[in-house]
DNA sequence: GATTTTAAGTTGCAACCTAAAACTTAAAAA
DNA sequence: TTTTTAAGTTTTAGGTTGCAACTTAAAATC
């Protein structure tokens, strides 16, 4: 039957100790972050993804349940109307929320002519949220000058005292 | 000459006011997050990236391509040997490092067996920086729950009086 | 100075993936 | 009972990826 099978050789392999490959696995293929933006913005069917977004059927299909098997979106059969399915978000789908908001802010603050509306905003006060930024476990904001690479194993080991150097790495290339 | 080109319709077309997509255009490509990241890691020379990714040398050369058409890194020849070229990340590439580490977070968080080591840490006290998250104005963390939608025109209208409905819309599917 | 090595690409080709349109299946509406 | 809707498959053409071999220019080595 799944005639389009996955072939490509994993991007996960290749990096050992970090999470960015195996999440684009999933979230790196094309369509997969407009489907997911289409899920927050209430999207659940499959025929509304299809008129959102242009995408092919065949496509849709595929990338739907890539999502579904990487545990972003669940189906769900509708009860009221038993050809319908529901795809909604799942607890880990609804956690790349604050990924999905830093590329969309990027964009809007790089890519030419987005005057960006409607604006994401606290529900609170109505006003727009903070940029998505890097923090200090304190909440301090961190630049990219302020980051660097320790070892899991100096960490429990050096809590406040033992001496500084260790496996310490800058942050190259910035 | 370039054999490789883009004849894939923009995603960037269909939606109108939004900076996903045309974030996407650049970044939605395999292996561009990839490069990124090594890009971060100190990485400069075609050859290492080559060894690095394990990815095929045409795909590589038309993807740096396509990020230096992007405006994130930037080509420069090297000053003490002219055969070599060095790739850097310009502010517009050095500004996605919060989206990449939203995403690295999120697969280390979801994605089985990540030990990730090592870890990112505040180079001041050497603690592992703070989750990336959505925060309001005024620094308070908020969830999916705490979201809506305003129009850009109530915005500057209705500072803090004004009627509270106008275009409100809640964040759906969550 | 001639030959080899290195760096950064191109080119050719086979395998793979994507897109558009037509077809299928099951359930609901008319 | 026929038509419409929802969610997929299948087919087929054409674009994309990946591997290996080739190219070009500059540096190192003999």
């Amino acid at each position: 039957m799944d005639i389009m099978k996955k072939l490509r050789e994993p991007l996960h392999e290749l990096a050992e100790n970090c999470g960015l490959p195996l999440a684009l696995e999933t979230m790196g293929e094309r369509w997969s972050f407009m489907i997911l933006r289409a899920s927050f913005n209430g999207l659940y069917h499959f025929e509304e993804f299809l008129d959102e977004l242009g995408i092919a059927r065949n496509i849709l299909s595929n990338r739907l349940t890539r999502l579904v098997e990487g545990g972003i979106l669940k189906r769900a059969p509708c009860a009221d109307d038993r050809r319908k399915i529901e795809y909604r978000l799942t607890e880990k789908g609804l956690d790349l929320l604050p990924a999905m908001i830093a590329l969309r802010q990027w964009g809007e603050r790089w890519e030419t002519g987005v005057p960006s509306n409607p604006v994401l905003a606290d529900e609170r006060d109505h006003k727009p949220i903070a940029q998505i930024a890097i923090h200090a476990h304190d909440g301090r904001e961190l630049t990219h000058n302020d980051l660097c690479w320790i070892d899991e194993n100096d960490l429990r080991a050096s809590q406040s005292n033992s001496r500084d150097d260790a496996n310490v790495k800058k942050l190259a290339g910035i």
